[in-house]
RNA sequence: CGCGGGGUGGAGCAGCCUGGUAGCUCGUUGGGCUCAUAACCCAAAGGUCGUAGGUUCAAAUCCUACCCCCGCAA
């Protein structure tokens, strides 16, 4: 088939290469423009870009497609193609993009639809503890990820697994399911499921903010979000001021600890230090136990180092938030 | 010139403001205690205090420049 590809980051370039090797023919890949990334603010070329440059592909980075300028100048290669290909492109297509190519526009999107619509489908679903979560290639149309569904996959997510670990797995999956869905469609096999909207949740796009530490929450729910929030936006926490980023943390054994509620700790206390980590209290009487984090303006270190320079002694709180008496003036 | 933290034995930190003997918690090595130990006790080794200049009788500490690491913001 003659396919338009549109994608950006790691999670999309399986596919990409995937349909390269299923021996379709990519006439044009779609991709973000290049932005200034870290610190050093160095303008970095988005993985498929990087990929498709090395296929021979021509790579197209328009900075706005809504416009009727992009229109006149995109839509007629759009036509020419069979289907769009779309993941994790990063951006809302018109009306007229969905509709040129000759199938439509399909979409690799990773979770098990209609679960996890919206942008950080595998960030949030690490992050509300589910056990198992997968790939769903579907028919583009306006709403989001609202489509009718072509192919489904499930895996299962493993139980300290993180965004970051998550991610290459889905993609694999996600390249193999599309081109199934493409083999499939060419031969006219397949049959458009559409969505149970009732059984629909979001996933939005993840903010500096969901990484804050909510320590009145359960341990288990805190130790969810890290895994699903890993890499970005992470998992942050404030002690004196000073920002904290927790790094490796674990939800204390349900079991035994949760009837210990004779001393129900404030959220957010240290209550236990050991000799490589240290426990503090969540809520409902749940504990976290804390293994590596990293402070503000330090490289991450073990528990162990922190607790050797830190005079860290049970009692101390953890503060959700930047204190009001570090900040207040100014 | 975006904002900010930091570079001190192998690790994490204190000391710097108010210059004058290198400190703490660990680790390592040796010894001891113990049925035993990752526990405890004793001892030892190990540091150009990021680099280069400057001020000074004297600089980890004050001044200047530079290098490197990191957090935020984007």
């Amino acid at each position: 088939m003659k396919l338009i590809f549109m994608g950006t980051p790691d999670f999309a370039v399986p596919c990409l290469k995937k349909l390269i090797e299923a021996g379709h023919q990519v006439l044009a890949v779609f991709t973000q423009p290049d932005r200034p990334v870290g610190r050093k603010q160095i303008v970095t070329q988005p993985p498929v870009k990087v990929f498709a440059t090395e296929c021979g592909i021509p790579v197209l980075q328009p900075l706005k497609i809504k416009t009727t300028d992009a229109r006149a100048r995109i839509e007629p290669l759009f036509q020419q193609a069979d289907a769009g290909i779309v993941a994790a492109y990063g951006r809302i297509l018109p009306d007229w993009m969905l509709a040129a190519p000759r199938l439509g526009c399909i979409n690799v999107h990773s979770s098990l639809l209609p679960k996890y619509r919206g942008a950080a489908p595998i960030n949030w679903a690490i992050a509300s503890g589910e056990r198992e979560t997968g790939v769903t290639i579907m028919q583009m149309d306006a709403g989001l990820d609202t489509g009718a569904m072509l192919l489904q996959g499930a895996m299962a997510i493993g139980e300290r697994e993180t965004t970051a670990q998550l991610t290459p797995r889905l993609a694999e999956l996600g390249a193999a399911l599309l081109a199934e869905t493409l083999a499939k469609l060419e031969r006219g096999e397949l049959t458009p499921t559409p969505q149970n909207d009732t059984g629909a949740t979001l996933a939005p796009i993840l903010k500096r903010e969901d990484g804050q530490v909510d320590w009145t929450k359960p341990a288990v729910e805190i130790f969810n979000r890290q895994r699903g929030f890993t890499p970005f936006p992470g998992c942050y926490t404030f002690l004196g001021g000073q920002r904290i980023e927790l790094v490796g943390i674990t939800a204390e054994t349900l079991a035994a600890e949760t009837t210990n509620d004779e001393s129900p700790l404030a959220p957010g206390t240290v209550c236990e230090i050991g000799k490589d980590s240290f426990v503090v209290a969540c809520g409902a009487g749940t504990r976290l136990r804390i293994t590596e984090l990293q402070p503000a303006g330090k490289r991450a270190m073990v528990a162990r180092d922190f607790l050797n320079g830190a005079q860290l002694s049970i009692g101390t709180r953890f503060e959700s938030a930047v204190s009001k008496t570090g900040l207040a003036q100014s």
